[in-house]
DNA sequence: AATGAATGAGCGTTCATTCAT
DNA sequence: AATGAATGAACGCTCATTCAT
């Protein structure tokens, strides 16, 4: 349909490009930090010109912003997915939710960098782990289901880099491992 | 010696100098983080003049490097108090090294930052925590040894920056819960 | 004729679209300086494409010169109706002019920032009041003229800021004072 | 004296620099425009390397703010070598102090450009000129002398410009005419 | 003719590092 | 050995202008 391809509209050049610059800073940010990371660098690797990145970021710090919210919405699929399945065990969940995650890395590579660093990230995961202990564990005080589900997130954020020297689904099955004694250790003090 | 005595005192100006320029160093990655922070900064922080920093330090990066050689130096000491006790109970043992842990952070301050940043440090815990377990536990695999060090070193590095929302002792209890609980199950495991 | 008819809403529509962008960059020259405008900035605030502004100004400056021209257009208006008047009194035709002066910037806003810079107003009144001196005082030389007429001007560019700190009206007083007691010496001299 | 060619020290050099960078950007905003000259231009005008301008001036405006202040400093003396003869006649006080503004231009190339832009300066010198006429004329009403000391100064920057085209002491006489006129003007009003 | 996304030279500024003293 | 003024490559970012649509 030749009308398809000439409707190729400004809107989706605009987005394709914006994600272009996403890519590739999400990857300049993994290789060589997020300081590190230029944005004449990002542009380029984008293949990008520097004046079309700020037409669409005002500043360094929003591709950021806008990296770690991408992937927030992409996380937002993967927490429904595993994270609101209150009729299955919760070891069934966290290995759900961590597959989800690691899935979520190999189709958004950078992610794990940005992950460890972002608080708003951070935050999201938590409150949603907290939601989730709310439904399955309501004898628990807030404040311990906080803590717990800060402490799991914690766990994920600190294991995680494992993976640059040991396979990704043994370091996976330590993260659930972990996780789950953790909890229990918990469910077990109240 | 007259002139040992004439030269002693240079040498013990150079080591003071070396130790100001760390003090300051470290104060500065913590505030303003390892990036931000500027060698004339640094310098002017330590009192000491940038020329001189630099017949110390041939570049920026060999502060951090010095800064992590003279903690694994000061950590070597806490290790030796407290992973060497084999005769004393695990959770005992584990307790007193994340006492030490957080003692060592008030002594030198800053030092959380970089810890949480250095492979250097992190190989080197691991290594000692490895080789604890090992005359504890000599019927585990070595493959399980070293990654359950490592996951006990990954799970005080992601939980250790709740102290930035939560009270210290909250959060140390909880590292030792998710760390002697995990290597319960470890041990259950095999 | 349907052609000419046809034609002549465009040509319309290119007068008001550059009277809008005429409009639009005074109003920014005036407020954040020609040199602080930006063509973008002033394309936006006339609610014209940045490139229909490129079809009828060919670079930034010539903007500037159009409005220059535009400002000249109407000033001779100005002059028309108050230096002509030969058989009037100096004191009143000098206060005339600078009344309409006054109210040009009224009906024009932002004229007096581009009054002040423009080497181009600058010559063409000088002209017109040399011509007015010409016809008053024949008797003086043309060099004379010249010279007291590019004083006058002077005077005007030089105390008309003053409207910044003090009342118009007051300023425009002591103006008139100023020139008139200046062509009285200058008329004494000679 | 070869100490004294060794001594010359840092503080000298220093001052000599940001001598050199005054004369340079002086110069350059009198040629091209105080907003169109570049930092890096002025630099190498002044055969400076661009790192070392900002060891001297912590941004553009600085470099602008300096020249002001040093135009002010060298002002004053001409100010106390004329303004305060309060035995002599104005005619004689005005007349000296615009030879002095004249003839700090030629030893101060640059100077009018940046006089007649700098809201200091022009608030500096009507200061000086009503102290005058305060000495001078004590009877007028401290407005009407600040507007006259105000409409004084604006004749001179309005005029002064005219120096471009005509003769310097041309213009100071016309300056020195239209000044003395108007303030001739202006006492017989009161 | 009309549009506005695209472009990249060039700006102001920083800072790791050097080297004359 | 000690100093700190000097250096300039490189950064983040802007905006006059173009040109594919």
């Amino acid at each position: 349909m030749p009308d398809d391809q000439r409707r190729t509209p400004k809107q989706v050049r605009g987005q394709q490009r914006v994600s272009q610059i996403l890519d590739a800073a999400a990857l300049e940010f993994a290789e060589i930090g997020i300081e590190n990371a230029t944005t004449n660098a990002i542009a380029a690797r984008a293949n990008v010109p520097i004046g079309s990145l700020y037409q669409f970021f005002p500043h360094k710090e929003a591709i950021l912003d806008a990296l770690v919210e991408r992937y927030l919405t992409g996380l937002r699929t993967v927490f429904e997915n595993t994270l609101s399945a209150d009729s299955l065990p919760i070891e069934v969940v966290i290995e759900q939710m961590l597959t989800g995650l690691a899935n979520f890395e190999l189709s958004h590579l950078g992610f794990s960098t940005i992950f460890v660093k972002s608080e708003t990230i951070h935050a999201e995961i938590v409150q949603r782990v907290e939601d989730m202990l709310t439904r399955r564990y309501p004898h628990l005080t807030p404040e311990t289901r906080h803590i717990s589900a800060a402490v799991g997130v914690g766990i994920v954020k600190g294991v995680l880099p494992l993976t640059a020297h040991l396979p990704v689904e043994l370091v996976l099955v330590e993260i659930k491992t972990a996780i789950l004694s953790y909890l229990g250790a918990v469910l077990n003090r109240h």
